[in-house]
Parts: structure tokens; C-alpha cells; sequence
RNA sequence: GGGCCAUUAGCUCAAUCGGUAGAGCAGCUGACUCUUAAUCAGAAGGUUACAGGUUCGAUUCCUGUAUGGCCCA
């Protein structure tokens, strides 16, 4: 133990020696730190209770200042011997910072302009063993601002906005549905089949069913059942887990908005995407316009919309209008310097073109559609070129933000698009579809048409925040375990 | 999974060519009844991530491990 640690438990013996508590209870505050300051005029020479966090303390012989902060913000305190008393004066000496309290005392403003409690009483409410990171320069090391973001919220203030902000735009994208009939549902989190995304699971046991179960990684195919089951524009938004690799994009377990909606097709979901993700960045940030790490986003809709294939025109010259055979698009790629399987498809190479020549170049809010059907099990095939779907992803700063599509609910084509995943996942495609049954059955009752869409929510809130990387806009990220 | 980089006091960072590991903040002792990155004086705080190797001597060079970051798949 080290001996900051060590003075400190000292100082929590001496506080229980002088009959002070120091792990106090319930307090009643009257107001806030930053409401004092705001409400300075009214609040002038009134008693005031508050509580917080100690974060700054400086002393003067028999009288001294002190930061509290809350929630709020932070007001300064001013403590004189000669007001507390001995006693007080004593614990006011021995305070760390760190330690929490509650305040009493009367609203005034210092020689130097400060809006001050001048403070009359103070009680424990819990006495801080460890010290604090340097108040100046904050916790910078990014592994234990990820493992212990308890001290990382404490001491950066620019992290705890960041936090208020994701939670102020999920509550967006719950008024904005709700305002357009959505309802909010709830799907299981562990299934029997893993479905609904190109994705490996976790996998689990229930011991009573001695049964492995899945944590999900899409709820598309429960929320779909409920389309078939007659409530017409659901959505959840909620938790998805993927077996995946970790970086500034991925995360384990991430957020997603998924919803759907009976009668509609992709061209509404685009509508219903720009709309939404363009009111609740005004709604959140004031403007439409955003310069993001060294960008500027306009998000004002429309947005672009471009098929896919004529963004891979427009970044390589190739024309796979021209390139109908699989041979043909096998040639084109290795032509571009990519490694090609032998038994790559034309709608996969298609696919990995686009991730490889277009996907960087796009910035500004686009929607990409008509995506090959070998990469779109559960989306409809288009009428004109039933090689292609009618499925659409949104791109931002290069990255994808969301994905939807007309919903396949022909139960015959979408068993034979299962099976061929079936094949894929015997071949050794671990991301492959696995068949589902049941979901058949569903659309075998009758599924009316209907557009669906998912959108990342945490990128979403990285790119309303700013913030690079995955990880900070996840409070509890997940890290390897350290023992 | 691969490549590159990082790990030094509680925190933020130094340390020349391989030669006794330093500072600021925090903490401790003292002075100070309006300071706000308070000030002044003093003393203290280190398994240089871990395990090996080379060397008279390693924070520094080499190998491995752990954790993290960035890039790639």
C-alpha cells in the first residue's frame, strides 16, 4: 500500500476518534453549486445546504477556501476558524481532496468577485482513501481511463459530456419514434439460432434446459415475427453481441437501433434515416453542420444517394453493368491488385470492391444501395435486377452508421437464400446464416411488406461528440481482464 | 492474427553516448484569516510493467511475457 493510502486511513481513525462518521447517510440539500452562482441575486446572504465532492483546497492559516463540486458544476467554500469553531476548523484541516461532504452555510461573493458558501457546518458523507489524479492535467492514461472510469469522470469533465450527451441522444431517438407510432419492444438477448447479421456469436449454456444459447447478435428476425404478428412499426433499441475483434469502430457488445415497419419499402427507411439522425444532431448539437475531426458534416438532408455500383464506376471505372459473369468480375478484381478467391461470386467481389475503393472516400452523409444478394440473405431482391437488392447502408466519415432494406418475405425464396448460407457455414464461412426454422414458419403465415433499419448507435454518438474512437463514448468498454 | 509504438513516484512528465533516476501537482511538517493552478520554507516518496540475457555497470542494448494504443487483416 502506498503512503498516500496509508495517511489517509490514518485520518479516517482520527476522524472516528473525534466521534465523526465518517461514511455519513441521507442529506438534504436545498441547492446545487451551479445554481448558486446562477441564482446569486435571490440566493444572496440565504442559507444554503449542498453536498459534493471535495476537489481543490487552499489554506490560510485560520481561515481557507475549498472547491465542492456536483453534479452541476462546482462552487468555492470559505471556512474561518473563527465561524466554524475549533472543532470544525480541525476536520476543515484534515480534509482531502477527494473527500465528500455536505455544506451548510450562507451565500456571498469574495473581495475577488467569487460567488462562495460562506460555510457554517459541515458532515461527512464519505471520506476518500485514494488520491485523486493531478488536478491540472487530469487522468490521461487511456487503460485506466477505460478500467477505472469512475476516477476518468471525476477528474475530466469533457468525459462526463460526453456521457450526458449519448444519454440525451438515445432519449432523441426515443421521442422521435414514439412521436411517429413506433413501439418499443423487447426480444430475447440469448436465442437458440444466432441470426439476423454476418456475425460470430458468444455462445452459452443454460443449465436447467442444458442447452447452448447464443447472445444475440441482431434482433431483426424476433422483431420481423412481430411484423408478421400484426404490430406494424416496432423497434428496439438495445444491446447486440458479436465475437469479434476489438478497435476504435468495434466493440463486443454495442448498441444498435433496429426498426420496422409494415407497408413501407428501403426508400421510406432512407427518409425515415435522415430525418431522424438530422433532427436529433440539431436537436443535440444546435446545428446541422459539424466539423468532425478535421471534416466538415453537413447532415442536412437529403443526403447523397448513389447505387453501389455506380460508386465503384465513379472510384474505379469498373462497370459491373458490363461484368455479368463471376469470371469476368474474378478478372476485374485481381486486375486491381485485390486477392481473389477462386470460387469468389460476382455480388461478393462487388462488395469487397466497394469496402476496398469506396468506402474511405465517403464523407459526407450517403446512402449506398442496391447491394449483391449473395451479401443480403434477408433483404428483397430488386424487381428490375433480382441479382441485386433493395437495401441501402448509410455512410459518415467513412463509416458504416446504418443499414436497411425491404424486407424478403417470400418464405420460399428466403429458405433457399438460408440454405445457401447453410452451405457457406459447411464450407467454413463461420459468419454465415444459420438455418432458422422457425422464421420460415413466420413468414409462412404471411409477412406484409416492409422496410427495416438498423443504425449503430454508438457511432451515431461518436459523431455527435466528436469523439474518435469507440471506446469513449462506451462507459465500461471491454478490456482483457487483469489479475 | 500481423506490424509499429508505449509502460519511470498516487497523477502528469524528464533523464545526453550504457555511468549514483529528476521535476511539477498531490501528500507530510511549519508560516499565513479573501485564495482560486494560492504563496513561502523544509523534509519525504522509486522492484524504472514483469522474467531473463549481454556488460565492470542497464531506465537506456537484446530476447521473451503481460497490458494498452495506433495501423492492417
Amino acid at each position: 500500500m502506498n503512503e498516500l493510502k496509508k495517511v489517509r486511513l490514518e485520518k479516517l481513525e482520527e476522524l472516528q476518534e473525534m466521534g465523526v462518521n465518517p461514511f455519513g447517510s441521507r442529506y438534504e440539500r436545498t441547492s446545487r453549486a451551479a445554481l448558486i452562482t446562477q441564482n446569486f441575486t435571490e440566493l444572496e446572504g440565504q442559507k444554503v445546504k449542498i453536498a459534493g465532492r471535495i476537489m481543490a483546497k487552499r489554506r490560510h492559516g485560520k481561515a481557507g477556501f475549498a472547491n465542492l463540486e456536483d453534479i452541476t458544476g462546482s462552487i468555492q467554500l470559505y471556512f474561518r476558524k473563527d465561524d466554524v469553531g475549533e472543532e470544525k476548523y480541525e476536520l476543515f484541516k484534515k480534509l482531502d481532496i477527494g473527500d465528500i461532504l455536505g455544506i451548510e452555510g450562507e451565500v456571498f461573493r469574495t473581495q475577488k468577485g467569487e460567488v462562495s458558501v460562506h460555510v457554517r457546518d459541515m458532515d461527512y458523507l464519505s471520506k476518500s482513501l485514494n488520491p485523486l489524479p493531478e488536478k491540472w492535467h487530469g487522468l490521461k492514461d487511456v487503460e485506466l481511463r477505460y478500467r477505472q472510469r469512475y476516477v476518468d469522470l471525476i477528474v475530466n469533465p469533457e468525459v462526463k459530456e460526453v456521457f450526458v450527451k449519448r444519454s440525451q441522444i438515445i432519449k432523441e431517438i426515443r421521442k422521435y419514434l414514439e412521436s411517429k407510432d413506433f413501439l418499443e419492444v423487447e426480444t430475447p438477448m440469448m436465442h437458440p439460432i444466432a441470426g439476423g447479421a454476418v456475425a460470430r456469436p458468444f455462445i452459452t449454456h443454460h443449465n436447467a434446459l442444458d442447452m447452448e444459447l447464443y447472445l444475440r447478435i441482431a434482433p431483426e428476425l424476433y422483431l420481423k415475427r412481430l411484423i408478421v404478428g400484426g404490430l406494424e412499426k416496432v423497434y428496439e433499441l438495445n444491446r447486440n453481441f458479436r465475437n469479434e475483434g476489438i478497435s476504435t469502430r468495434h466493440n463486443p457488445e454495442f448498441t444498435m437501433l433496429e426498426l420496422y415497419q409494415a407497408y413501407a419499402d428501403y426508400e421510406v427507411m432512407m427518409e425515415l434515416t435522415e430525418d431522424l439522425i438530422s433532427s436529433v444532431m440539431y436537436k443535440i448539437n444546435g446545428t446541422m453542420v459539424a466539423e468532425i475531426e478535421g471534416h466538415e458534416i453537413d447532415f442536412t438532408p437529403p443526403w447523397r444517394r448513389i447505387p453501389m455500383l455506380d460508386a465503384i464506376k465513379e472510384h474505379t471505372g469498373l462497370d459491373f453493368m458490363t461484368l455479368t459473369t463471376d469470371d469476368q468480375a474474378r478478372q476485374a478484381a485481381t486486375k486491381l491488385g485485390m486477392e481473389v478467391k477462386a470460387a469468389a461470386t460476382r455480388g461478393e467481389l462487388i462488395n469487397e470492391i466497394f469496402e476496398a475503393f469506396v468506402e474511405d472516400k465517403l464523407i459526407q452523409p450517403t446512402f449506398i444501395y442496391g447491394h449483391p444478394v449473395e451479401i443480403s440473405p434477408l433483404a428483397k431482391r430488386n424487381a428490375e435486377h433480382p441479382e441485386f437488392t433493395d437495401r441501402f447502408e448509410v455512410f459518415i466519415l467513412q463509416r458504416e452508421i446504418a443499414n436497411a432494406f425491404s424486407e424478403l418475405n417470400d418464405p420460399i425464396d428466403q429458405k433457399s437464400r438460408f440454405l445457401k448460407q447453410v452451405e457457406k457455414r459447411a464450407g467454413g464461412d463461420a459468419e454465415a446464416h444459420m438455418m432458422d426454422e422457425d422464421y420460415i414458419n413466420a413468414l409462412e403465415y404471411g409477412m406484409p411488406p416492409a422496410g427495416g433499419l438498423g443504425i449503430g448507435i454508438d457511432r451515431v454518438v461518436m459523431l455527435l461528440t466528436n469523439s474518435p474512437s469507440i471506446r469513449d463514448v462506451i462507459l465500461f468498454p471491454t478490456l482483457r481482464r487483469r489479475d
